[in-house]
DNA sequence: GGAAATAGTGGGTCGAGACCTATTATTGGG
DNA sequence: CCCAATAATAGGTCTCGACCCACTATTTCC
């Protein structure tokens, strides 16, 4: 009476969901621990990876309701790990950058993201995990790329 | 302007995120049309696959809040596609069968759910598709199992 | 036979994420 | 110069899943 009802098991679907749904848990809890959500590391490796961004153009990117990146962004200028500036040339955006302490929270965040995900992918050596993170790209990369937020 | 930011398609756990993530979007879309959720069709499945529950069993085998399994079967039996009835050997007990109509409701969600799986696995060719389904088999197999729910 | 455990039920809370509608600055086009 | 579009913001709503507590009926254990 233990085991989940074998026709879930057999959609592939059905496992990236829990799979996904389990990995996004365990990150939540360690990003809940600094009183950051998904969205707060999402906006952090964007800043990162592209500059400063106009909050219209964070929007754009992640897939977020423009309302909810200044929520955002409320909290993450509150540990002072972006820096919202009126930009000159268009006083009405706003350019957000990150800062040094947002770099460095987005690198411990990174860092323990890997750790739960080599717990999570701990059964898989190193070329079935390259494969795995290969199937998976492959696989978002066609998609409508539509839907509900890249959130976590 | 268009792309997600490199250092969050390098995990591999945020790319299974997100594509279980969009799989559950759609599948809950179709399920929404016949008025259900996620949960009804695991419930439906269980009973579909291992017969006969008593709601806590239900409840231990899916990893559900027992309350939560009364509203689940509250809807379920509304149109009719499970049958509630007290236990005679233990009435505190009650059990749930599946019944012909959610049997033929389970048949149409799950060649629903193979269609949407279909397209969503489309890039890959079906040696990947089994490589995928066996390496995500064996990430969940490992898993503490714990965590949130296996709603979908 | 009385107390404790168990099964189901009802009625909530809570957080996350998606989404929506003003309202205020500011800019750019006619 | 005025009007329409744009950027940010404030302040909500809604759904879902997870969870929790109180209560009733029933059974089991001592």
């Amino acid at each position: 009476m233990e085991e989940l009802p074998p026709s879930l098991l057999g959609l592939t679907t059905y496992l990236m969901s829990k799979a996904g749904k389990a990995a996004r848990g365990r990150l939540a809890v360690r990003l809940a621990a600094d009183g950051l959500r998904m969205w707060h590391m999402a906006v952090l490796a964007a800043l990162a990876d592209f500059g400063p961004h106009a909050q219209r153009d964070l929007s754009a990117r992640l897939g977020i309701d423009p309302s909810d990146v200044v929520k955002v962004l409320d909290e993450l200028s509150a540990p002072g790990f972006v820096h919202r500036a009126r930009d000159p040339a268009d006083r009405r955006r706003v350019t957000v950058t990150i800062t040094a302490g947002g770099q460095r929270e987005l690198t411990r965040l990174t860092r323990e993201a890997r750790a739960i995900q080599d717990e999570i992918l701990a059964p898989l050596d190193a070329a079935e995990r390259a494969q795995l993170h290969d199937l998976l790209t492959r696989i978002l990369v066609q998609q409508p790329l539509s839907g509900p937020g890249a959130g976590g």
